[in-house]
DNA sequence: TTAATTCCTATTATTTTTATAGGATTATAT
DNA sequence: ATATAATCCTATAAAAATAATAGGAATTAA
């Protein structure tokens, strides 16, 4: 049930940069810097973030990316979905067409139950909910 | 956040034994069968439920597992658990001392939240309640 | 025009998952 | 007793997914 690191950083970028939403450009580098993590692994990471319309980008010098969006209206859950393509315990329930034993299977009820609670719990949960939440500790 | 074959073909060897438990020993040849699964492989994952005292097993001819403990005291998530090693969405949850950026960790609280929300769900299901689940559908 | 940045496509290394193989051991049924 | 059918044990291997790294092209601000 593990989130891969692809997940986790997308996240990762995604708290940086609405963390230093300012209207300037955030580059990697300095996300790099930031949350320890190489520039080029990021790069492949925010590239899907950026497809997906999640942050926009700015080229060339003094460029990066910054939020597409205000942070209380994104989602962990929609980040997380983007960037892992899929957030389903198990195949059945994100392929297309699904298992031909679906009928008679015992369990897919309760892989439908926990994909839903997963779902509507981080679909709960924003950016700014995150910012709030640790900014409480200070 | 896929559960792996080994927590789901646990979790179906555990459903046959209790929708086959009638104080007989239920052989691996039998559930491979009817489960569509190789002998070999459900050896590998039964013995994992063995040694953790999930089943009880009798050897040599007409021996087989049965279960060790009625089906409405087994919850869903005790199998995965035991089966899948840890069923955390990160690894800082589940590894001893966890990580050294906890305190300052945004994302810790999300994780943390969403390990309990998925353990308190599969621990409230026992394989009983997937049998009637299932049951109410024929 | 230079420097800093994103963007794009490959490639590679590592780890995890998903098994399979072969045989030793054990207990039942005949 | 003995053949048979089962679990049990250890090792190996194939496949897939994960986790990056590499090199350079394109872009843009300073």
């Amino acid at each position: 049930m593990r989130i891969s690191t692809k997940g986790r950083y997308a996240l990762k970028i995604m708290i940086d940069l609405a963390q230093h939403d300012d209207g300037e450009y955030v580059s990697l580098k300095e996300i790099a810097g930031r949350q320890d993590i190489s520039i080029k692994y990021l790069e492949a990471i925010v590239g899907i973030l950026n497809k997906a319309g999640f942050v926009s980008s700015q080229r060339g010098k003094s460029g990066g990316y910054r939020l597409a969006m205000a942070a209380d209206k994104c989602t962990v859950g929609s980040i997380l979905k983007i960037s892992e393509g899929s957030l389903a315990p198990v195949s059945c329930l994100s392929d297309e067409g699904g298992c031909d034993k679906a009928g008679e299977c015992v369990s897919l009820p309760l892989w439908r139950n926990l994909d839903r609670i997963v779902d509507d719990y981080l679909e709960s949960v924003t950016l700014k909910d995150l910012l709030e939440m640790s900014a409480v500790d200070e």
